[in-house]
Formats: structure tokens, sequence, C-alpha cells
RNA sequence: GGCGACGUAGCCAAGUGGUAAGGCAGAGGUCUGCAAAACCUCCAUUCACCGGUUCGAAUCCGGUCGUCGCCUCCA
């Protein structure tokens, strides 16, 4: 079977066929980074893991685009948010960016989110974005107002609203936006804005002083490392309307070609049916969560919805998820241990067959638009089939334990990044292990008081051998580590 | 008001024409010194509701109700 997707821009499940055979040149719209993620940003970015790393695991050499927006991001008071951050924190907007673009990765790699192969920033492409805005404008598909703004004409796109099924006629009213000075449409978009001299971000333009507007970034920086036409075009389901049809427009207005061959959104991620977001407060951030929940926890719960839908965030939700997945590890844990003294021989090969079908319906499930929630399911059958095979008493030869290995290995870890290679514990830390010392200490001072100096003395030596050595002083036993 | 989704067991969730995956929780059982873990069995005659199409509908069509997203910054 081959893999399908679902075209947002056709609205149809289709079969995936990149530009060139092998080959996946994909862009997703990053984060504006001006505060710490929190869960919203995890579903997406997580998601879009979970599709690059599948692509990979089908053999695809991908290469994955993933901007970080640093400038023209306006808030609707027509502020800057970077800029509103760096006044509040009395910084540079540069070290707003440079904080938070670094808080960002660190979230993403503490979630084992794989980093996109290019992260480009807005601002290391202003000059890409007046070139791209120069072009629109020759084209006449923009037009310079006496203040030094660009706007993009969308009357001149008629195909204006495809992705978003809206209707230009029926965004006319402009009831709800003001329409902004020497606009001549509700509609039109900024692809240049002039700024004041006090404007801390601001650059020369064949218009004067000023930046760019926020969609143009997006269509400027996929041309420069994609090309002008690439396959897939990822982001939120909220970027729909009016981001990624601005993209549409600047780009293929100016080029006449396609811009993005097959449009992916995902749900967004909602506390309460409500999403979560900056601007209501109801955000978890990712560095919160992960103080409570493993990071495999948490991509497990992502992954239990498809990336199109929305999940709604709760703690028992979390919580019966990190249930789920301690169930699924506690057979890999247990693979892992049996192979140790594993003997070599064909015993109990037939399992081969069993581990095929499960990979093929694994297959089949990512094929169908990355299904992850049905191929988490076949995970789960596998493991009813490894837990069962490995409490049989039957001997078990370690060439089946490291195919079964390899399974887990491939799908859990490769494609879906909730298997660890190694399993960190919950909790493993220097509370747990002083408490565990000290009950080993009272252990040995029980066995003491009985005289069985033999069992006392084990413990020592134990302890010794892992680098814990004791010491006894007349108030007691106190220890140091090696 | 316009555009777009969604409504499946106590909870989460897959399934888009062929007779309801999987997970969590719960009940019973096997195993076990006791636990834990694991496994087995049970847990939706039914997919918001009402009509229609069809040999056959959770899936298609029409309507009703409800929830959400976007239309204004958001992943």
């Amino acid at each position: 079977m081959n893999l399908q997707v679902f075209n947002r821009l056709t609205r149809q499940k289709e079969d995936f066929k990149p530009l060139v055979e092998g080959q996946v040149k994909m862009y997703v719209c990053g984060p504006t980074v001006y505060d710490h993620a929190h869960l919203g940003h995890a579903k997406t970015y997580v998601a879009f893991d979970v599709i690059v790393r599948y692509l990979r695991y089908l053999g695809y050499k991908v290469r994955y685009v993933q901007n970080i927006t640093d400038v023209g991001h306006l808030l609707d008071t027509g502020e800057d948010r970077i800029l509103k951050k760096a006044g509040a924190l009395s910084l540079e907007p540069m070290e707003v960016v440079e904080t938070y673009t670094h808080s960002y990765f660190d979230d993403m790699d503490a979630l084992g989110v794989v980093r996109p192969d290019i992260s480009p920033r807005a601002s290391g492409h202003v000059p890409e974005q007046i070139t791209m805005t120069q072009g629109l404008i020759e084209k006449k598909h923009a037009y310079v107002t006496r203040e030094g703004d660009v706007y993009f004409d969308v009357t001149t796109f008629p195909e204006y609203g495809k992705l978003s099924g809206q209707n230009l006629d029926e965004l006319v009213g402009g009831k709800r936006v003001e329409v902004a000075e020497g606009k001549r449409h509700a509609a039109d978009f900024a692809l240049w804005r002039h700024a004041e001299p006090e404007h801390l971000m601001q650059w020369d333009s064949p218009w004067g002083r000023g930046f760019p507007g926020w969609h143009i970034e997006c269509s400027a920086m996929a041309a420069r490392y994609l090309g002008e036409t690439f396959d897939i075009h990822g982001g939120g389901l909220e970027n729909r309307f009016p981001h990624n049809e601005c993209e549409i427009a600047q780009s293929e207005a100016l080029t006449g070609k396609p811009f993005a061959n097959y449009w992916l959104l995902t749900g967004s991620l909602t506390v309460d049916g409500v999403k979560m977001s900056k601007s209501l407060g109801n955000f978890v951030t990712i560095k919160d969560a992960l103080k409570i929940y493993q990071p495999e926890a948490l991509r497990l719960f992502i992954l239990s919805s498809h990336y199109s839908s929305p999940v709604d965030y709760s703690d028992a939700a979390l919580k019966a998820t990190q249930s789920g997945w301690e169930r699924l590890m506690g057979a890999v844990r247990l693979v892992r241990y049996t192979r140790q003294n594993a003997s070599e021989g064909d015993a109990a090969a037939g399992f081969e067959a069993v581990l095929d079908e499960h990979k093929a319906r694994f297959a089949a499930a990512m094929d169908d638009d990355f299904n992850a929630p049905a191929a988490i399911g076949v995970l789960y059958d596998l493991n009813r089939e490894v837990n069962t095979l490995l409490n049989s008493g039957e001997t078990i030869g370690r060439p089946i334990l490291d195919s079964i290995e390899q399974v887990y290995h491939k799908l859990g870890g490769d494609v879906l990044g909730i298997i660890p290679d190694e399993i960190t514990e919950t909790g493993t830390d220097a509370a747990r292990q002083d408490g565990l010392i000290r009950f080993l200490i009272e252990m040995r001072a029980d066995a003491r008081a009985r005289k069985d100096f033999a069992a006392a003395d084990n413990i020592r030596n134990r302890l010794v051998d892992l680098g814990v050595m004791l010491e006894d002083r007349a108030d007691g036993t106190v220890y140091k580590l090696q």
C-alpha cells in the first residue's frame, strides 16, 4: 500500500507523490519566539515530527524547514510582540529572541522532536522578503501607500480563499477589522510596514525604513530553501486563515506556480474544550508538563488522537496515557531483561511471523494519512503477544528477542518516539537514591543487632561495589558516594 | 452573520458503505507465601437526534440539536 495523505487544499485523501522521486521538501510554520512554548506547540510539532520520522522510515530523503518568527508579528494593538516583551524586560529585542529560541529548542529536544534541517529566522531573511515584495509590486499584485506601507492587493488573486473556503465577497464587510489607512480592500494584507524612528527593529527598503509583514517571511524562506513549489506545507489549523491563505496568494501571484502541493494542518490542543493559547492564559508550558510526565508519555498522549483532530488536555487523560505507556514499557523492559541471558538458537522462532504481521499492520495505519492512533493500537496488540510469549515459560532464543527489540526500536522508537532505547525510570533522583541507601543501612543495622554479620557484611560489600561507602560512627552510620 | 470541523461505552479514541480497533477505569478468573506484574474472560445489538438512499449506513444525503476552530494575535 502507498502513502496517502489528506490534502487540506483539495479536501481529499490523495496518493502522496513528491516532486522528485524519493525526496520530500517540507515546510512547517514555526513559533514566534516571545515566550516559553506550551503544550499547544508540543502538539503541533510532535505531530509533524512523527510525519517527518515516518517519511524517513519509508526511505524518503526529507528536507524539513521550520521558521523562527522573530520580527513583524504584530499584536492587534499594532505593537510588535517581541518589542513589547523587550520593553517590559529592558532587553534588546534580539536578547528576547535568543532567550526564547533556546527555550523552544530545549523543549523540543526534551520531547524528542527531531530538529528541522533548517530553522531560518525571519530577521535573517529581510533581503529575500524585500525582493519578493518588489516582485509583487512590479507584477501589480501589490501597491505602496503614501506612508511607505506595502499591501498585497487581494483582488488581483482570484483564488484568494481557496485553502480556507473563504470567499472574498464575504470578507468585504470588514466588520470586525478596522481598515488600516491606505488599504484599498479590507482583506489586503501588509507585505512591508514603515517604521517610526523609535521602532527598534527596522531595515532599509525601497520604500523607506521599515520591517516586513508577518506572512511574507514564510513565502520568502520556503522559496529560498525549498524552491518555488515544494511538497508539503504544514502548520496549525488556526493559521489557515489568514496566514496560510496569504502565503499562497503572495507566492503563487509572484511565481505563477503552485506554492505547496499538499497542505497538512493539525488540530488544536484544547483545555476543557477551549483552545490553549497565550492570549486566553489557559496554557501549561512544556517545561511544567515535563516536571510531571515522562516526555514519551506526553508524546503518546498527543499521538493518541489523529494529527488533524483536536486534543483535549486534562490531568486525568494524561494520567491514563501514562498508565498505558508504563504497561507498554513493562514488556519492553522484560524483552531487554530476558535478552541478557538468552541462549543462541531458534527457539520460538515462529514468533517472527507475528512480528511481520504487526509491522505490516503498523505500516498500513501510518500509510493512511499518518494514522498514529491506529498504529499505537497495533503496538498494544503486539505488546500482548510479546507478554504472552515471555510469560509462557518457553525457551526463547536470542535471535527472536533481538527481532522483537528491533521492532520496538524502529516502530516505537524511530517512528513514534515513544519507546526510548534507555529507560529512565520516573523519579530516579537524588532523594530516592538517598532513601534506598538509608533503607539498606537500616537493614544492615538490624542484621548486626541480630549478630547476623554475614548478612550485614554482604550488604556493605554490595554497596561498596555500587560505589557507596559506609562509615560506622558511634551515633549511627553515614555514607558517601564514590 | 460567513467559512470549516466535530458529536462512537464511565473517560480517551480508531474506524468514512459490509455488520463497532486500541488504551484508561471497573468486574470475575489464572498465576502467586502476600503483593505487584502479566495473561484470560466480561464491559456499546450500537455510533447526538429525526427522516431518506441502499440488499446492507457509525460511515452517503437532508434536517434538528449540541460542541469547537477560523473570520482579530496565536502552533
